[in-house]
DNA sequence: GAGTGGTCTAGACCACACT
DNA sequence: GTGTGGTCTAGACCACTCC
């Protein structure tokens, strides 16, 4: 019971591995969030998989010594990241890309006229381990040179070419992707990547724009030259807002559109 | 005291003005979600202004009889959908679109180099009553040839155009609006539209697709016809999830891009 | 110092899921 | 029934803001 009739002071002693930034750190942390940046660690480290439940409410209280509120409240703060799903009577669970309602919970892309999700098909066109260009290096702040996967696929609803997709992982974290793994996967890639090379994709960033389809484009998404595409570049990061992803998206927007809510 | 040792029992009785819907209702609702109902319904009916503090919650636990941990739940759940500002020390406020931090915070426009906000100048160039098209009439919620107001302005960062827009605004709520009012009017149209109409938009929802520029567009934004754009089409709403407004903007994205986050 | 929101606790009870 | 998360309470104390 770290806090009592005394005055309330941080644990910073008995918490390694925070980030502590180069910001003027703050003198007080509040308990719940020392508790989160505990479970977090835990999640980081991998003590918890995907998919699997993280000891009861009651039990990390008392692991941590603190009230069931105080943990709650962590979980509460985790679970509005996305990071942890809580399911009332079953307990609290990693957050996976794997299940119904939160795959492809990044993909945007929804059909104009109403029905249910795209549903697409997905065509591997390419996949290989080249040297990181300097953009690419940058974005996944690699050193220039260093190892990187390079894919490109489409993405089909029925014969329609909708997406062409290019995305770029760090060959150091990805070792033994290859087009065959990629071709034999059914399912969200970011499943594929969380179960087999134990990277989690737990938030991203994303910069939309318009731009001409070029010439190779055109081609592949079978439409003509500098028809207008929206372009989708979006950088992943996982624990530590560590980048792990680099993904060039090209829309084909006539009748399907990137969608968004905003509050 | 409404809870005790007597079986939890809904407030259906004592709060009137809930949705209830067309779904099969809940026959168990929180007591936080009701106290949160009470406060939503205190908020549309203009009991407090934007920028003004509410009750403490104290004063509000005392009003509603129920302890302060509850008011202070229903007040977390209205503050995660930036309905209101909590202030430690100060109070709990009713958020605006008005202050610094929050103005703008519905347009994702960002600079592709760094640096701050764009900070872009407004050129208004029509501003009409008319009767609303079907599509208008549909996004609004309105019968087709109800009296619409419909704007055209163009956003400039110095002399270049950034992004044309059009939009569209129910006559019935917005009468007396017109160019003298909007050409004289500093900060961002939200708050012209809550401090003069009160009306205040609270969410929103956008499809964003790829679009050649037309001849009137490209001509406006000084491009080339056929410059691929950025369309953003944008429906926002009011309390109660009324639609208020539909926006069309065209952002050239040459240098500059959407933002998006997602987690 | 007084008032506000923010944290923490301890305990009771409820809703839900599994067995 | 047992165990899980979810709600609600009452009270103590802390951090922040303004007078």
């Amino acid at each position: 019971m770290p806090v009592s009739p005394a005055p309330r002071q941080p644990r910073e002693a008995s918490l390694a591995g925070l980030p502590a930034a180069s910001e003027a750190l703050p003198e007080y942390v509040p308990l719940y969030q020392q508790i989160k940046s505990l479970l977090l660690r835990s999640l980081q480290l991998g003590e918890w998989q995907p998919g699997q439940p993280i000891p009861s409410e009651h039990e990390l209280a008392a692991r941590y010594k603190v009230s069931q509120g105080t943990v709650r409240k962590a979980i509460d703060a985790l679970a509005a990241e996305n990071l942890l799903v809580r399911r009332q009577g079953k307990g609290t669970f990693v957050a996976t890309h794997a299940e119904e309602g939160t795959r492809y919970r990044f993909l945007r892309l929804a059909r104009d006229v109403g029905g249910p999700p795209p549903a697409l098909d997905r065509r591997l066109l390419d996949c290989r381990r080249m040297r990181s260009s300097e953009e690419v290096a940058r974005a996944l702040q690699l050193a220039p040179g260093e190892p990187v996967v390079e894919v490109r696929r489409l993405l089909l609803e029925g014969e329609r070419p909708v997406v062409l997709d290019d995305l770029w992982l760090p060959g150091a974290a990805f070792k033994g992707l290859d087009a065959a793994k990629l071709e034999q996967w059914r399912g969200p890639l970011y499943r594929l990547f969380e179960a087999e090379y134990s990277v989690r994709m737990i938030r991203a960033e994303e910069r939309i724009r318009a731009v001409p389809a070029s010439a190779e484009a055109a081609a592949l998404l079978r439409l003509p030259q500098g028809t207008p595409l929206l372009q989708v570049e979006r950088r992943s990061f996982t624990y530590g807002d560590r980048p792990v992803e680099l993904r060039r998206g090209l829309y084909h927007t006539a009748s399907h559109h990137y969608r968004n809510e905003l509050s």
